[in-house]
DNA sequence: GTCTATATCTAGATAGAC
DNA sequence: GTCTATCTAGATATAGAC
């Protein structure tokens, strides 16, 4: 079951934009030719260029298309507010990782470093609205007093560094276990980093 | 003042691993084309292919160039043995964030996530001999009692996973200060999630 | 060993029938 | 809107003089 799921977008423009996301994950983006998209999946060229003005637009609208649905994702993880900052925190974990697990494709090529080679004009993906969220849950846990005083980037480096590098280490199969079996000791581990010290 | 230095390196292998280190960071590796490394290294099409067998192998030449160097300022550093495993971390978290600021290319082309679309031979990075080195200063702390038990993968993550990214952040240009500024607060807050809890 | 000139190939993109 | 056939540019890599 595909991840992509927007009712807006055409038969022809989802069939394309799996195959990219399949493609530009598995081969990378500069080693997966038109061809070899026509070939996977079953739209042929000039369809393609139909639907997109060329190969860079097709990696455009694949991020998009993500982070739109990764936001909506995201917002929907974040709607009780009753939830403090340590439960949204450790829900936006287990988001990330499920996802990573689920649909490891989705993480890897957003989450990969190097999008500026073939996207020039994207903004760097830490500016993105789901990152920002991210920082945002720390902040709320600053004023909550959950989360001691400190500069926000560092907070958000430290919090989600962890996490970060322990689904890029699942996502490159260097782990023994599933992804998720790891969350409870991970999330705790990074949520002791920015912690308040707990006063008895 | 270059960072490549080996002096069993010819001349002109030094020139193209050089330019390969700048314009493959700078343009992506698929977007450096031969003509361009001539252009910025000074050196002919034909010396440069008598001096590699391929493109690609310029690539693996240089990487294999800097995680050489990198190692040995890695035991350089770690040579001390009255240092314990906190001291150990700290030093190494101050080696880290200081290339990435004097050598900006060499973090930026070392710590890439996508080495395979270009290198698809080479063993993944966390398990070359500097990052086992990483966690193996962690396990030392585990049986200093410096560290609480855990899974290595796990403490390694979180431990050095903040502080990449705090390197991974400024090398995008998204702190607002060099990144030695944040050596102290970063690398005692990493630290915190991975710290043993003292007995008073 | 170093250079210039060039062969070869394949990619991205287009034209134009249906 | 969709397809096949094709153009063209530019890349990698080589040949062969010096």
């Amino acid at each position: 079951m595909s991840y992509l799921n927007n009712p807006e977008l055409s038969e022809v423009k989802l069939k394309v934009l799996n195959s990219a996301l399949h493609l530009f994950v598995e081969k990378g983006y500069f080693n997966t030719s038109i061809p070899d998209l026509v070939k996977h999946s079953g739209v042929s060229t000039g369809s393609i260029y139909h639907g997109f003005k060329d190969k860079q637009n097709i990696a455009e609208a694949l991020m998009q298309q993500l982070l739109w649905q990764i936001e909506g994702e995201q917002n929907a993880l974040l709607l009780d507010p009753t939830q403090n900052a340590w439960q949204q925190y450790q829900a936006l974990c287990r988001w990330l990782i499920q996802t990573a697990q689920d649909h490891p494709h989705v993480s890897q090529f957003v989450l990969r470093a190097q999008h500026k080679e073939f996207m020039p004009d994207l903004a760097p993906i830490c500016s993105s609205k789901p990152f920002i969220k991210l920082r945002e849950v720390l902040e709320n846990g600053m004023q909550q007093g959950l989360v001691r005083e400190m500069d926000p980037m560092i907070a958000a480096a430290s919090a989600y560094g962890g996490v970060l590098r322990l689904i890029q280490l699942s996502l490159d199969q260097m782990l023994p276990k599933p992804a998720l079996e790891y969350l409870d000791e991970i999330s705790e581990t990074c949520w002791r980093s920015v912690a308040a010290d707990i006063q008895k």
